[in-house]
RNA sequence: CGGGGUGUAGCGUAGCCCGGUAUCGCGCCACAUUUGGGAUGUGGAGGUCGUAGGUUCGAAUCCUGCCACCCCGACCA
């Protein structure tokens, strides 16, 4: 591993790039447009997982899984969603290889597949399909499914984490008997999205409704939760969407109301993908490395001793032990990096690169004086503690830091969203500042489309808690009833 | 798929114009001294120069085809 990272300011996407390969979460693959997520990663993924999961539970889902491949077919039954992935699918055309006789394998044009298949690009059609079946009456609904999973979305162009040809995702699709339920039940996957994000992530998100330009394919409705990075552009965390009856249609999925009556049911579906990794990264990390909110981090605390001698060693390992059966009893979790082929500088830079809240420095010195020196991650400073209740101190530092990283990053959030009046106005805060820009539209897509065209910047949302104020279009004057949020987005 | 660029050790590179089997740094291995912020010294290992062909006594270097990757656009969780 060579010396430090690429400086923020220099150039970010090279800073970005560096980071998440430098700190062990992901490097590129042999296969264009997909990573390899590398176990560093994936215990911060797994993290998320859990904690996501067991919120699910709360609510009252399940996790199901459904097959990678869906038949050509379904696609069509759903003409927006069609029109939303049709550009970017992988597909299966056979299912044999031969050897041609000169020793290359190639693909047996005799076994072609008399229907294609599609590597998923999201599953609501093989769901749909599948949810036919499971559904008669009012009384096997609602349905509240979630699958883990992967899916395949065949980009031009890719990033680690932010966009790879496949990644990791959670989706929630869920089925009622009444419209009301249904948008219930997508708003409350968003309060579970921004929660999450606001509480463990300490990513500050705005929650909104997407414009009907920006909507899910196939969808009535797509609220999302927006983040800030710190280049000033924005990144949808998460998405929920209410689908109607568009694909109960399309699928012809109907139930026996309590009325007696014949109904299609109404749609939900939601998400959250390893792109969440990349939220992370890009809403806290500094230019010496990852910086991991405690309530996510697999490593809250890390342990390094210094010492010349073998009793120096012995010592501190007795100390040592006692401190982490200590903390682990208090549900912190803790490593002591006892390796003898690095010294403690490296460790040091290494702990700091890789985001650990906390280090535990321990020496010969300390040991005589009863103390250990502390260095937080997020301040980069440090102290000498005395060892006497050590643990206790630990465990209200790692609060202080939780709320410390959420602060901050709300702070560049909130100096960030700029209200503007005038499209001139508009496009010079785009270019210099960056951010989230407040301002009125007249609520036509071909305005957004317009405004898309000449600055790339797009309607992120309309926020949910939005005030109604009367105003005029920055772009072509006509009346607006509120004001929306544009910005340049990942 | 359009426009530009690059392929040399695990990574980053020099050499190419002007042909003679490859430079330097990081990393890796061994030993010694070290260990409170990314150690130092000495020694060592590691290469089909993207690939196929051509020119030549001889090709990383010149010529041709192909392939891969990167950047910018269009597309996007």
């Amino acid at each position: 591993m060579s010396k430090g990272i690429t400086s923020r300011s220099e150039d970010y996407s090279q800073w970005y790039n560096d980071l998440v390969i430098k700190a062990d979460l992901a490097e590129y693959s042999a296969v264009r447009g997909c990573m390899v997520i590398k176990p560093y990663g994936y215990g911060i993924w797994e993290r998320m997982q859990a904690i996501l999961d067991k919120r699910f539970k709360e609510t009252g889902h399940s996790n199901a899984y459904f097959p990678l491949f869906i038949p050509k077919s379904f696609f069509s039954k759903e003409a927006s969603h069609v029109e939303g992935f049709a550009t970017e699918c992988a597909v299966v055309t056979h299912y044999r290889l031969k050897n041609d006789g000169n020793g290359n394998i190639i693909v047996d044009e005799d076994a072609k597949l008399e229907e294609e298949l599609i590597v998923r690009p999201t599953s609501e059609t093989i769901i749909w399909n599948t949810y036919r079946g499971w559904i008669e009456s009012y009384r096997d609904l609602p349905i509240l499914v979630n699958q883990w999973a992967n899916v395949v979305r065949w980009e031009m162009r890719t990033r680690l984490f932010l966009r790879t040809a496949e990644f990791l995702w959670q989706e929630g699709h869920t089925a009622h008997a009444t419209e009301q339920e249904a948008i219930e039940e997508a708003e409350r996957m968003l309060d579970v999205y921004s929660e999450f994000a606001e509480n463990i992530l300490a990513v500050p998100v705005i929650r909104g409704r997407k414009t009907e330009n920006e909507r899910f394919a196939g969808a009535l409705d797509t609220y999302c939760i927006e983040a800030l990075m710190q280049d000033g552009k924005a990144l949808q965390a998460g998405t929920s969407h209410f689908l109607g009856q568009n694909f109960a249609k399309a699928f012809d999925v109907k139930f026996t109301s309590r009325e007696g009556k014949l109904e299609h049911v109404w749609a939900t579906s939601w998400g959250v993908s390893t792109r969440l990794m990349g939220a992370l990264v890009m809403a806290h990390s500094d230019d010496q490395g990852l910086i991991l909110p405690p309530k996510l981090a697999p490593i809250q605390v890390v342990i390094v001793p210094i010492f010349r001698t073998e009793e120096e060693k012995a010592t501190i390992d007795a100390f040592v032990d006692n401190l982490m059966a200590e903390l682990k009893g208090i549900g912190v979790s803790v490593k002591f990096d006892d390796r003898d082929t690095q010294r403690p500088g490296f460790k040091f830079a290494e702990w700091e690169l890789k985001g650990v809240p906390l280090r535990v420095a321990i020496g010969a010195r300390d040991m005589q004086n009863g103390t250990v020196e502390l260095a937080r991650r997020d301040t980069q400073t440090k102290e000498t503690v005395s060892q006497e209740g050590l643990s206790a101190k630990i465990e209200s530092l790692l609060d202080e830091i939780q709320v410390n990283i959420y602060q901050k990053a709300l702070k560049f959030r909130d100096s960030h969203i700029t209200e503007v009046n005038s499209y001139d106005e508009f496009k010079e805060i785009l270019e210099t500042k960056g951010g989230f820009i407040s301002c009125h539209w007249d609520g036509t897509v071909e305005t957004e489309k317009r405004v898309k065209e000449e600055t790339k910047a797009t309607i992120r949302c309309i926020p949910l808690d939005n005030k109604e104020e009367e105003g005029i279009c920055i772009f072509t004057g006509k009346p607006s009833a509120q004001r929306v949020l544009f910005a340049k987005a990942y």
